[in-house]
DNA sequence: TGATTGTTTTGATTTAGATCAATTTTTATT
DNA sequence: AATAAAAATTGATCTAAATCAAAACAATCA
């Protein structure tokens, strides 16, 4: 009987060591001696397509980050309305480490695989391994940017231009992470990319379409889109 | 001769512990001791209205915390389109603890003293100071969920909810930081409104003459607006 | 004090994208 | 393969906010 536990943590110990997206997530700081630790903290919890993982305004117990697949966050207004702040791929990180509540609704887009850490137990390491710490204000102070970019895009692009920056991006975001980068596969619907970029769904149809007919992307499915001459699409964005 | 270096010493020393903005800002968490070692890191400088901080793509070389006046930090797209991504108050700070550029530009609305910090030699007192670096994340964290909320007013709302929620907003940021937060200063132009909130000035006075006549604002001076009644203001916002 | 310049407001018109309404295409199910 | 359900496209019309234009108001200064 005094093997199991020891069995269980070389499995545990196993799962961070073979992780397939160690390096580009926050974690990638750890060293093996940190990283066994930090694999006992951590947990495996997956979801299925439309899965909610938590939404807006519950308490703020955790903290995930993705192993494989996508997902969605996004604000709800009372009145239905939706916006969706991001779309997350593996290495992403989101939930809260801090706050009291989570400020976005997250949403699991086909299946998800995620790590997920307590927030009060993460925070108690976080004390004990300040390259950790410093590792995810790096990375938060990333997403800020990012999210200071999509003001921008948001308050000031035309529908053209946003969906033209949303693929660039979209490829650029793929090369970085090592994935095939053209074509691009597009894992969320066309009502999905017009809650994300503003517009309707209507607008986003129309707008694929123009930059079809205008030889700027060919749709290989609605979901594998090809893009033919990356820089000239990039001069749609301004 | 020997003296100088102390009285500098005792001057710059002082300077942190009477600083009028230390408890809201993030050198809250420093305690006496560590507190007179952050001041010899740290510097004092000052602006003039419209005067630049530095601009958007530059090489990133300091961290500014606001000791007196406001900012506005921006983006600015090639043909001229602006957008600023957020006005700054007493307590906040911006530019860059660690990317290698500005993501925007940052200049002064009237006024402004800041305290800077060189983001290399920063970098090296957060190792030392792991409580600093916990600190900054959390602003960071904060900042992102501020950034995460004006996607959603740019991506959904109409022109009279983002004005709505910009006044709310600024009323609950003037009672945060302890200072009077009806009526409202507005250190900003009507212009700035409109480029914060991805209107053009037209609309941005239009709706601000729209809420006169409903009573939900009361135009003191264009830059002073008392607000007789917040909670039916915040039904405006959606 | 009046002249100049910058800021804000108001009015008339235009337009990009929303809304409403069908189709068409794709995916899933039996 | 046939059917149903969901997703995406296309067309016609409408509207919120942009644009264009002018006037009113406020701040600065000689």
């Amino acid at each position: 009987m005094s093997s199991a536990p020891i069995l269980n943590q070389e499995t545990i110990k196993t799962r961070c060591t073979i992780c397939k997206i160690r390096s580009y997530s926050f974690c990638r700081c750890l060293d093996e001696e940190r990283l066994e630790k930090f694999s006992k903290i951590s947990s495996e919890k997956n979801y299925t397509n439309k899965e909610n993982i938590f939404i807006q305004n519950d308490p703020a117990k955790h903290l995930f980050n993705i192993t494989e697949g996508n997902v969605k966050i996004y604000q709800l207004l009372d009145d239905g309305r939706i916006q969706i702040i991001g779309f997350l791929y593996p290495g992403d990180f989101f939930g809260s480490y801090k706050n009291n509540k989570y400020n976005y609704s997250a949403e699991a887009i086909g299946d998800l695989k995620t790590c997920v850490f307590d927030q009060k137990i993460l925070e108690q390491y976080l004390d004990e391994n300040p390259v950790l710490a410093k590792e995810l204000l790096n990375q938060t102070s990333f997403e800020l940017t990012v999210a200071q970019d999509r003001i921008t895009v948001l308050g000031k692009l035309s529908a053209i231009e946003r969906i033209s920056t949303f693929l660039t991006n979209i490829s650029e975001q793929r090369k970085r992470i090592g994935w095939q980068n053209n074509p691009i596969s597009l894992p969320m619907t066309r009502q999905d990319i017009a809650d994300y970029l503003g517009l309707t769904i209507e607008t986003v149809s129309r707008e694929f379409s123009n930059l079809k007919s205008s030889n700027l992307i060919k749709v290989i499915s609605s979901k594998q889109i090809y893009l033919p001459n990356i820089d000239a699409l990039k001069d749609q964005t301004k």
